[in-house]
DNA sequence: TCTTCTAGTAAGGAGTCCTGACTAGAAGCT
DNA sequence: AGCTTCTAGTCAGGACTCCTTACTAGAAGA
């Protein structure tokens, strides 16, 4: 609505911008590469390489490159210009990595959890994985944390909803997190971050939705290739969508479950093995109420396809397909394609953007 | 991602944006305001002034200051830069509207259908009421259009939907109206842009859902400011949501008003005035039915409230809300703000936008 | 040894924005 | 009436950015 002031210093700006967003994406360049990368004359390219260096964003690699002409000098980010934490934070461990501008892990580590999870324990985890993935180039500048738990959008703290299970439990990341960063903190629910994965690396597209089952269950709903987060951050929290449970009764999702027995004990956390191990009856039963589920994302959404992915949820496309496909409007439904560690996938990639967002922003 | 290339042009125009758009705003400025509302300085709004005269988008409107020191020159856009068209299609009758760039409505005409609305006879109306508001200055540079149907996204066509009342039927508006316009034709769903106005207009904020109860059911997510569209535009089409019937049991939304026998004869199309009409048992299963819905919609999108609007969804926000309470997560309900031609409002502050970012696109 | 080719720099031109000074012209004050 | 005050718009000059063209340095190939 407000577009940029228009002045001289806006032209150096960008031309910096693409000069440097070059280099991210190509990791060494000479100035003459870097001239048609970017699409910049030569001179404009070494004025502002003279700023880049200057501002320390930007060194000589020392490399030279060897071929017909003169030799050229290669140009590359500075150690220096900053690096990224990528973490996730499950039940089963934290995991850290520290990644540079470039998208390349340079340390990783993992910490496990004992169960059930105590929070100043998975804070304790946190923090040692952090410190482990300590560089001596200083601290990091951004970090994206992904959490088992659902997320609140503004604060980024862990929430706990009622009948939900709270499987990390009381944290706040970004508090944690503020003295090993110098940029922002974010924060967001795990299966969030997997459905960004899918956006990114599976052919998914950018309208569909995501529908995590396991001890708990979650959806995220991707459209125009954004995913939405509601007011709080809890969006696709559907524990208690009001679905068809055992005889056709209406029931939320979440007491199906505690209908067919199918919790862990004291917990309103999902019982995997017995669920996976139960008979033809039950399991249609399941289909049926998930089918429920999706109808409502269908209805709400619109998704050209449906995801199903989590521990068992990759387990039981062909029984919930088969009861979506006995509704009037029913969409495609597909395991995920991002199995291996899908949130912290899309973890990384956020990390990334963040990244190179904070160093483009940092050179004043 | 992709930064716009640096250069001397890009200046010029983002220059000649300013200029352009506070124009938009205050309708007449003489160049020194103009320096002060743009953010620019006096020679460089002159040298912007000089192209957009002579591009023939600014004229000077032959008035003069009266003040102190000299007289200056009010400047203002052309009316040659071109108008919109917004647009209504509804059951009851088609209503267009002819708006500058400054958002005054400069024509406006209705033209009545007859029900039920047959495909020929709501084109004839529609272009009717186009050729009623055209002006002598030449064609529209852009029209939206609203309509009392499912779109298509991608092609803007009325879509049918099973189970679902057809209010105005087979119909393509983008074919219609690219006779009479230069520009884009953006076609959406009335609750859509009924939520849009909600969103302008009323308190709502920028996470909400609206929720439209009349002869037809549909929901607006917002999220972000934005509404949500889904794959093909159909989000919000919640006719078969499942949710609480008549004794409990679990049935697709539009079902439930079958199971009532508040349908209108061979039709899907609710009886209004029968509901409205209808003993507090009834509107109870109703409320109930409401809440589910309401349920599914918190859970996928986490709307910071709810806000009930059309024929009957006015007239029974204290029974949904009374049933929506006893769910376990609930938000406040309210009617809707913008009760008169809701639709049409969000419609008319599209069509503007768009009107305004087609001249700026203009000047090549 | 000479030619060919390439990286990087230098010089000059075009274009844009800004500051500050200047002119024209009307309103207000004495 | 005449002077002062104030404002709209223009002019001139400076600073800056980007580009094109030409040039230099230096290595590989013939």
């Amino acid at each position: 609505m407000t577009p940029v002031k228009p002045s001289l210093e806006l032209l150096r700006s960008l031309s910096d911008e693409h000069v440097l967003r070059a280099l991210m994406r190509a990791g060494r360049l000479t100035r003459a590469e870097l001239a048609v990368q970017a699409g910049i004359s030569k001179p404009t390219v070494s004025e502002s390489m003279r700023r880049l260096t200057e501002a320390g964003l930007v060194v000589d690699t020392g490399d030279r490159t060897t071929g017909r002409g003169r030799i050229g000098t290669y140009y590359g980010l500075a150690p220096s210009a900053g690096t990224a934490l990528a973490i996730s934070i499950a039940p089963a461990g934290v995991v850290a990595e520290r990644l540079d501008a470039h998208g390349t892990v340079l340390t990783r580590t993992t910490r496990p959890l004992t169960r059930p999870a105590r929070p100043e324990l998975v804070a304790a985890a946190l923090t040692a994985a952090v410190e482990a993935v300590r560089s001596a180039v200083g601290p990091a500048r951004v970090a994206t944390v992904s959490a088992a738990d659902p997320v609140d959008r503004v604060t980024g703290r862990l929430v706990h909803l009622p009948d939900a299970p709270f499987l990390v439990g009381e944290l706040d990341p970004v508090d944690l997190l503020a003295a090993y960063v110098t940029g922002p903190v974010t924060v967001d629910n795990d299966v969030n971050w997997a459905a960004r994965a899918e956006r990114d690396q599976g052919a998914a597209g950018d309208d569909f939705a995501y529908v995590y089952l396991g001890e708990g269950l979650g959806c995220a709903v991707v459209s125009a290739g954004e995913v939405l987060r509601g007011h709080a951050g809890l969006a696709g929290e559907i524990a208690h969508l009001i679905t068809v449970g055992p005889g056709g009764r209406a029931m939320p999702f979440t007491e199906v479950f505690a209908a067919l027995r199918l919790r862990q004990p004291s917990s309103t956390a999902i019982d995997v093995p017995a669920l996976l191990g139960a008979g033809a009856d039950v399991l249609a039963v399941i289909g049926t109420a998930v089918a429920g589920v999706l109808a409502a994302t269908v209805a709400l959404a619109d998704p050209a396809h449906i995801v199903l992915g989590g521990p068992w949820g990759s387990e039981v496309p062909d029984v919930v397909g088969a009861a979506f496909a006995h509704l009037p409007r029913h969409v495609p439904v597909r395991p995920a394609a991002v199995a291996d560690e899908a949130s912290l996938a899309g973890v990384r990639a956020h990390a990334l953007r963040s990244l190179r967002d904070a160093i483009i922003a940092a050179r004043t």
